[in-house]
DNA sequence: GTCTATACCCAGATAGAC
DNA sequence: GTCTATCTGGGTATAGAC
């Protein structure tokens, strides 16, 4: 596959990075060219309309969506460890991506929603070849969808302690083997 | 306190259920007063700029929230009970206000940030003196804010089981209080 | 207290030069 | 492949009638 031009892939970070700060409102083309370092016509020159920004992020996260779940069945520490660490994970590449997915779902894009179904059954699946749990297999999901609302919500690292969440998750699974 | 005249509530009815079906960029004034049943001119004399209108929804909120923490201190089944029986309760006043909140909070409207820091704070607080473990309070904040946010993505019922995740917790607690 | 009409502005998109 | 210039639609807000 041909590399694609730089200009491209900068428009889409820029795109992605006002949407997680500012919100969609603010990503108008305008403000997302000059982040890139373009012009408008230059912008719409690789994206023929905003529908075709959207619809190259929601391709990015795709990808980074495959390489993530595929990262965390081969984690030495585990599906669990993993989804955990990286929803905290401030700074990462698929962080932003991922953030501003939900805020363009939220602003009214239906395709952002079937991409993030997709990436919750994907994870929910790893974390249950681990756990073999279902019930917690969920609630781990649901934990770290929280803790991406957090940083949605409140555009930062979370503070939440990955440790201690993985503390309690052992604890219960302990003590569910048990019963 | 005077009783605000029906209009002015219809309106903050209306625009909360709009930012919630279908985001902040739908929720024009034009739509609003329409599904409010007022013209536009009409809906500007109540508030008289969209800054205005989010800030009545958001003093809403606040009131919404503190009549909801209480309940939760006085629920007989405990504040972890309510939090998570709400949090997947469609169809209670509650709800949209609160999704229709962290949605203006990702389209950039800084107040509602701190609106909804204030309510996970009281929440927290009153999980806290129910299960008198901070680590496991601020998991069932998360939960619930888990819950929430899957409610805000794809805007309906979350289908999660809310008497498993009590189960887990109640084992989770009484792991703890063993060892 | 609510309406219509209208002014204003800005984001999205097109045309065509370089 | 990127630019400038320009058009258009729609959202916000004002003025003033009823």
């Amino acid at each position: 596959m041909a590399r694609p031009p730089a200009a491209r892939q900068r428009a889409l970070d820029a795109f992605a990075h006002i949407v997680v700060r500012d919100g969609e409102r603010a990503a108008a083309l305008e403000a997302v060219a000059r982040a890139a370092g373009i012009s408008k016509g230059g912008l719409l020159y690789h994206f023929g309309s905003k529908e075709a920004l959207v619809a190259g992020l929601l391709e990015h996260l795709a990808r980074l969506t495959e390489e993530d779940v595929a990262e965390m069945r081969a984690d030495p520490e585990g599906a669990t460890a993993h989804i955990l660490r990286t929803s905290a994970q401030f700074g990462s590449d698929f962080e932003p991506v991922y953030i501003a997915t939900v805020n363009l779902a939220q602003a009214g894009y239906d395709e952002a929603r079937a991409a993030l179904r997709a990436a919750d059954t994907a994870w929910r699946e790893a974390v249950l070849d681990e756990v073999g749990d279902e019930a917690v297999a969920r609630a781990i999901v649901l934990l770290s969808d929280g803790i991406y609302a957090h940083a949605a919500v409140y555009g930062g690292p979370t503070g939440h302690d990955i440790a201690e969440l993985r503390g309690l998750i052992a604890q219960l699974l302990a003590a569910r083997r048990d019963s």
